[in-house]
RNA sequence: GGCCACGUGGCGGAGUGGUGACGCAGCGGACUGCAAAUCCGUGUACUCCGGUUCGAUUCCGGACGUGGCCUCCA
């Protein structure tokens, strides 16, 4: 059988361009993980949702075990140290930062998890990889695509955008172009105004590691020192860390793993995902760094990019009051007033293309949550077959979730009508696509289950003697716990039943 | 100012040079003792202005509007 063509939209070329991985056996994809320093938001959310989808999708296509991909967790940055500084003022600096990254870190595993994300192949941290960065950086510097200079707060080593005549060529911003633009302040340290920060030397108060760095003789000379290697107790700039975490976990790693199909793209590889705003410096800055370094004509083929979005209709900000993070959407009800599930949530954040701006809003949560119900309704009990061919269509064109719903809803009718076959396909679908099978229509635990069989037994009993009044009121009782009573008749015997769900 | 997206009915969202997908909500009906679920039926739209065309929501140009980036912000 022939595999399914994925097709993609390519931010390097503006086009939606074929996946051809350069290993199928191995396809590699890097995404632009949290940095851990408070609560994710629900605009956070949205990469780790599209991705996660790409990521089911690569699996099915490919197989489970022939797809890496990498999501890594930004452990140093100085928003964090502001946070340890003001969360954990007693503890020693490396402890209090530890204790923020920590925390946030598993808070921002829960969240995603319970928004059916699966785990990355690897997720690496920042501070596991100073030494590749160091390497790095030091690789540069070398080839001369990177400078040593007095800054403000201390030496940095500097990328020098320059050296590298294709800089701009994702964010389509020339060289020029920029240096026109008068917004850049202009420091004086750097050679040109969009030269970027690789390596920063720390205070005290401030996290930091050993580096040793060969000095050119420019170099040196522009310091006014005499020493052919400089040591810097410093920590990275942002930028460098993905280039020096996908190189590992992308390639060096799992080189020996390798077809040949990639060892002829060497520090290469397939897909690198992230939010529009990356796209400059970000991204940009990890193409000039990675490329450099490794001499390549590229970092990764497909460079994708989700859109933004609003909560009802305004750009989410704390002053606007309308800031919302996963956490309070799983667990309080500052939104819409109750607590959402984590399915519906993801389902509210499909029902638009990912690179499409979405309008989070109530309204769009509640459809969210009718339509999933009526999918779990329709696939429940059944067994799982394989999923829609059709959805898997629409995913592999470009991740159009959106242009799958008419195809579940078809195999939902069909069930309801009693198609085993469609019911056993849409439960496939469902837990293909992370939203479970029944997850909002069984949430209690088993002692209160007995308690509502034992209710319903009553109520049965209390409709056999026509006692209505009696038979409403356990009903009533029953939705006031927030379980639904849902009558049918016995297909084989006529007789009534009584099922119910959840509606918490 | 530069670069990049996007504007379809109350909402979400397909799609097309010519008979207005689909879903949610609403309304009507079936089923039910009544509900719930399910099923059936149903109305309203292509931001504006030009141009091309026999004919444009669809192609071209312009305007307006919204959002993103241009100081490490998803």
């Amino acid at each position: 059988m022939a595999r399914q063509e994925i097709r993609l939209t390519n931010t390097l070329t503006r086009q939606k361009e074929v996946l051809t991985p350069f290993d199928p056996a191995n396809v590699r994809m890097y995404v632009c993980g949290p940095t851990v320093y408070d609560f994710a938001h629900i605009g956070n959310a949205r990469p780790v949702i599209v991705f996660d989808v790409l990521f089911r999708l690569l699996r099915h296509v490919y197989g489970p075990d022939h797809v890496t991909y990498v999501r890594n967790i930004t452990d140093v940055d100085d928003k964090i140290n502001a946070r340890a500084l003001r969360d954990f003022p007693d503890l020693p600096l490396n402890e209090a930062i530890r204790k923020v990254t920590e925390k946030t870190g598993d808070q921002f595993h829960k969240d995603v998890a319970a928004l059916g994300c699966l785990t990355p192949s690897v997720e690496p941290r920042a501070t596991e990889n100073i030494d590749q960065m160091i390497a790095l950086i030091g690789k540069l510097i070398d080839q001369g695509h990177a400078y040593v200079a007095r800054g403000e707060e201390g030496l940095e080593v500097l990328f020098d955008v320059l050296s590298m005549p294709e800089y701009g060529g994702l964010s389509n911003r020339s060289l020029g172009e920029q240096q026109a633009g008068a917004r850049i302040a202009v420091e004086g340290h750097k050679k040109s105004p969009g030269d970027f920060v690789l390596w920063k030397q720390s205070r005290d108060d401030q996290p930091g590691w050993d580096a040793v760095f060969n000095l050119p003789k420019p170099n040196r000379k522009a310091l006014g020192l005499s020493d052919e290697t400089l040591t810097i107790h410093g920590r990275p700039g942002w930028h460098i860390e993905c280039s020096a975490m996908s190189e590992r976990y992308l390639w060096t790693e799992i080189e020996e793993r390798l077809s040949d199909g990639a060892l002829a793209h060497p520090h290469q590889f397939d897909i690198h995902g992230g939010g529009l705003d990356l796209i400059f410096p970000h991204h940009e800055n990890e193409i000039a760094q990675s490329r450099c370094a490794f001499e390549t004509p590229r970092m990764a083929q497909i460079w994708m990019h989700n859109g933004f979005l609003q909560v009802e209709g305004q750009k989410m900000s704390k002053s606007l009051g309308n800031f919302v993070t996963i956490h309070e959407l799983l667990q309080t009800d500052k939104f819409g007033s109750r607590s959402w599930p984590g399915e519906v949530l993801r389902l509210a954040m499909l029902m638009t293309h990912y690179r499409e701006p979405i309008d989070f809003s109530v309204k769009r949560l509640e459809e969210a949550e009718t339509k999933l119900r009526a999918w779990q309704r329709a696939a429940e009990n059944a067994e799982m077959s394989d999923p829609s061919e059709e959805v898997v269509g629409a995913l592999a064109d470009d991740l159009g979730f959106q242009r799958a719903q008419p195809a579940i809803d078809a195999l939902a009718r069909k069930a309801n009508a009693g198609d085993a076959e469609a019911a056993e396909r849409l439960a496939a679908t469902l837990d293909f696509l992370g939203f479970g099978t029944n997850s909002l229509l069984v949430q209690i635990d088993a002692s209160e289950n007995e308690a509502v069989e034992a209710a319903i037994a009553d109520r049965l009993a209390a409709l056999a003697a026509k006692d209505y009044p009696k038979a409403d009121a356990i009903r009533a009782n029953l939705l006031t716990k927030g379980i639904q009573l849902m009558d049918y008749k016995d297909p084989a015997t006529g007789a009534r039943r009584t099922k119910w769900e959840n509606k918490k």
